[in-house]
DNA sequence: TCTCTTGCTGAACAATCGGTCAGTAACTAT
DNA sequence: ATAGTTACTGACCGATTGTTCAGCAAGAGA
C-alpha cells in the first residue's frame, strides 16, 4: 500500500542529471543556477547530485562533454561520407551541418563557453582539442583537397578556415544577444557559401 | 600635520569608479566581480560605491554606456566624413574600424553582453537601439550608394550587413575563447572584404 | 575659530548557495 | 524472514557578497 518514495535507479541518474542541468544552464547560465535547482529538476535531492558530481564545476564539464561528444560524431560520420567534388561537399553535408548550428545545443555550449572561457581553461582546451581544432583541420583539407582537383585557387582562405565558419558564428551570437530581433540564419549562411565559392573557385576563362 | 584620510572629490568619483569597473568586469565578468573589488581599485571604500550607483546592476549599466556611446560617436565622425565611391569606403575608414575592433573596448563589453543578455533586456535594448540597429543600417545605405553609382550589384548582401561585420563577431568571440591560440584576425577581416568585394562589385564583362 | 553640511568610512546585516553528513529506507543476498 | 548494503534524503553549515547605516571628518561659510 505505502508507495516507496523513491527508486534507485543508479544506472540512469548520470544522464538524467547531465540533461536537468543542460536545461537549467541554458536558461540561467552558470553562475545562475543554483545546484538545488538541477537536483528539482532531475526530480532528487540535492544531497544526490554529490554523489553523481561531486562539484558544481565537474558537474558543468560533463554537460559539455555530453553535447559536444555526440556532434562532434555526427561531424566525423559526415565527412566519412561518399565524397564527391569539392564544391558539392560545401553546397551539401557541410552546408547542412552550419544550418542546424544555431539552434543546436551546441549553440548553448559556445555562449557557455564565452561566458566561463577565462574561468575554465581546461575546459577550453578539451573544446579545442576535440571540436575546433578538429573542424578546422577537416575543412583545410576539404579545402586542400579541392585545389589539387583544380577546382579551387589556393587563396588565403586555406590557411583561415575560419573565414567559411564566420557566419556561422555570428548566427550563433546574433541568436543569444538578440533573440528577438531575429535574423535569417539560413540566408545568411548560404549567402555566404555562395560568395566564399566565388572567391576560391578556379575561374573558367 | 595629519594627513587627511581622503579627500572630497565628488566630481571625478562617477568616472573613475565606471573605470575602476570596467577593468575588474574585463578581468572577471560580472558575477565574478565583487563590488568590495571595485571599489578598492577606484580608491575609495565600499560603502561609497552606493552613494554613486545605487546597485551593482545599474553599475554594470553605467559601465557600458560609457564605452559604448564615445565608439558611437567616433564610428558616426567617421561616416560624415568625405565620401569617395563607396568600394573606397569599405576599404578604407570602415576597414580600418573593423581591424580596431578585436582588442578594443567594445569587445570586451560584447563578451560581457553575451554573457549577461538573458538578465538584461533592457540593456540589450540600449545596445541594439545605441550600436547595432546604427551600424547596421549605415552599412545599408553605404550599400544602397554603391549600388546607385553603378559600383555594386543588388545581392542579398544588401539585406544582410551582418555578412559584412561576420569575420569581426568571429574574431573577437574568438579572441575570447581562445585567446592562447590567437588568430590572424587582420588576415581575416581583409581577406573577407575581399570576397565580400568581389561579390558584390559590378563585374566589367 | 566655531559651526554646519555632506562626502566618506567600515563594521555589521541578511540573503544566497555550494557543499556536508548523519540518518533512512529501498533493494539484495541468504 | 532477516540482516546487510548502499542509494538516497534533507536539514544544516560556512563562506561569500550585495547592501545598509550610524557615525566620522573634510571642507565651506560666518
Amino acid at each position: 500500500m505505502t508507495e516507496p518514495r523513491y527508486q534507485r535507479r543508479k544506472e540512469d541518474r548520470p544522464q538524467e542529471i547531465t540533461e536537468a542541468a543542460f536545461a537549467a544552464f541554458a536558461e540561467k547560465g552558470y553562475a545562475g543556477t543554483r545546484i538545488e535547482e538541477v537536483a528539482r529538476r532531475a526530480g532528487i535531492s540535492k544531497g544526490l547530485m554529490y554523489l553523481y558530481f561531486k562539484t558544481k564545476e565537474e558537474l558543468f564539464k560533463a554537460v559539455i562533454r555530453s553535447v559536444v561528444v555526440p556532434q562532434v560524431e555526427l561531424l566525423e560520420r559526415e565527412l566519412d561520407a561518399a565524397t564527391p567534388s569539392a564544391e558539392a561537399f560545401l553546397r551539401g553535408p557541410v552546408l547542412t551541418f552550419m544550418k542546424g548550428m544555431p539552434g543546436s545545443r551546441i549553440s548553448v555550449v559556445i555562449r557557455l563557453l564565452i561566458a566561463e572561457a577565462h574561468r575554465h581553461p581546461d575546459l577550453v582546451d578539451f573544446y579545442w582539442d576535440n571540436v575546433a581544432s578538429r573542424g578546422l583541420a577537416a575543412l583545410k583539407r576539404l579545402l586542400e583537397r579541392g585545389v589539387e582537383a583544380g577546382e579551387f585557387r589556393r587563396t588565403a582562405v586555406n590557411d583561415l578556415p575560419q573565414l567559411l565558419i564566420a557566419p556561422v558564428i555570428t548566427s550563433v551570437i546574433w541568436n543569444i544577444v538578440f533573440s528577438q530581433r531575429s535574423l535569417d540564419t539560413d540566408s545568411m549562411i548560404e549567402t555566404h557559401m555562395d560568395m566564399a565559392l566565388d572567391y576560391i573557385r578556379v575561374k573558367p576563362e
